[in-house]
DNA sequence: TGCAATTCGGACCTGAATGGTCCGGATTGC
DNA sequence: GCAATCCGGACCATTCAGGTCCGAATTGCA
C-alpha cells in the first residue's frame, strides 16, 4: 500500500506535541504518552530513536525528559520517516545491489527505481513537520505552488 | 521502509516483457514467466492482477495468452502501484476516516498526511512504466553511483 | 462433437517484519 | 543514599505480504 509504518505517524504526533515546551523545559516520556494518548512503551520507543537520529535530545535523572533539538520547520518530514523507517527505497533491487536478483540481465528495469525513489524523496524532504502540524491548510494548489518533484 | 511490495516490482517487469509482443500476438503466462525469470504461478498471479486492472488483456482457451490494453508510455506508475498494492495512503489517518484512531482531538496531525499522499501521488504520475524501462538502461558501475535520474 | 490447452478465480499456507512490551543498567537531582 | 528518569537491548505476538495450489470456465483443434 506503500505506506509508512505507524511509528512513524506516532512519532510526528510526539514530535508535535514536544513543540508545546520548548522553552527550555523539558517533558517526560509518561508525560507525552498521556499528552498523546499512546501507550508509554511505544512512546519511550519512539523518543529513543528519535533521539538516536538526533532529532530530540534526552534528559537523564529525576526531572529529565526530552526536547526538540530544532524547530519543527527546520525538519523535513524526510528525516523522520527515514530515522523511524530507515531509507527510502521502494524496492530491493536498488542501490546497485548486484546478486540479490537472479534475473539482472532479463530485468529491464534494473536501476530504474532509482528515478522514483528520488522523486518520493524530493517531495518528501519539501515538507516540514512543522507544516503537517502547521496553520489551517496551506496547501493551495501543488501545481501552482513549489514543484517540489520535477516530473521533468 | 516506504516500500512498495515485490508483486508490483514484477507487474513493472512483466509488463515490460508484455510490450515486447503487442503486435497482434499474445504471450503465455509460462512463456513470461520464463523470459522474466520469475515463478510461474507468480507471474501467473501479476497477470491476474493487472487483467483486473485492465491494464492486461487475457484471452483464454488454446493459443490464448495476454497481452497489453495500450502503450505503456500511456500507463502512468501510479496506476501499477495503485493496482498491485490499492490506493496510496501512507497512514490510516487518512480520507477522514474517524472513529479508528482514539485520539482524534489531542492528534495535532489529523489530515495533514493528505498533502503528503498527495505530493507522492503526483510525483509518481509522472511516471510511465515506459520511463522505466525505457531508453538506454545504462547501469554500468554501481561503484561510481552515476546519476541516473538527473538530480539537477 | 470431444479433447486438450489455457486462462480465470478463489482459497490456502508459510514466513517475515512490524508493533508493542518488558527488564536491567546508567545517570541525575533532591 | 534514594527516587525518578532515560538508555539500550532483547523478547514475543500479531498481522500481512509472498507464494502455491486446485477446480472451473473458455476456446481452438482434431
Amino acid at each position: 500500500m506503500l505506506r509508512l509504518s505507524k511509528l512513524t505517524d506516532y512519532a510526528v504526533v510526539v514530535l508535535t506535541r514536544l513543540d508545546d515546551a520548548t522553552e527550555g523545559s523539558v517533558l517526560t516520556a509518561p508525560g507525552l504518552a498521556q499528552a498523546t494518548g499512546l501507550a508509554e512503551p511505544t512512546v519511550a520507543k519512539v523518543l529513543k530513536i528519535l533521539a538516536h537520529a538526533g532529532l530530540v535530545e534526552g534528559r537523564r535523572g529525576a526531572l529529565g525528559g526530552y526536547r526538540l533539538t530544532r524547530p519543527l520547520a527546520d525538519v523535513p518530514l524526510i528525516e523522520v520517516i527515514t530515522a523511524m523507517d530507515g531509507p527510502i527505497a521502494l524496492t530491493a533491487c536498488v542501490d546497485n545491489s548486484f546478486g540479490v536478483c537472479e534475473t539482472e540481465d532479463s530485468c529491464p528495469v534494473r536501476g530504474r527505481w532509482d528515478r522514483v525513489n528520488e522523486a518520493i524523496r524530493r517531495a518528501l524532504t519539501g515538507i516540514s513537520i512543522a507544516d503537517l502540524a502547521g496553520p489551517p491548510a496551506v496547501v493551495p494548489h501543488p501545481e501552482t505552488a513549489s514543484p517540489i518533484f520535477a516530473a521533468e
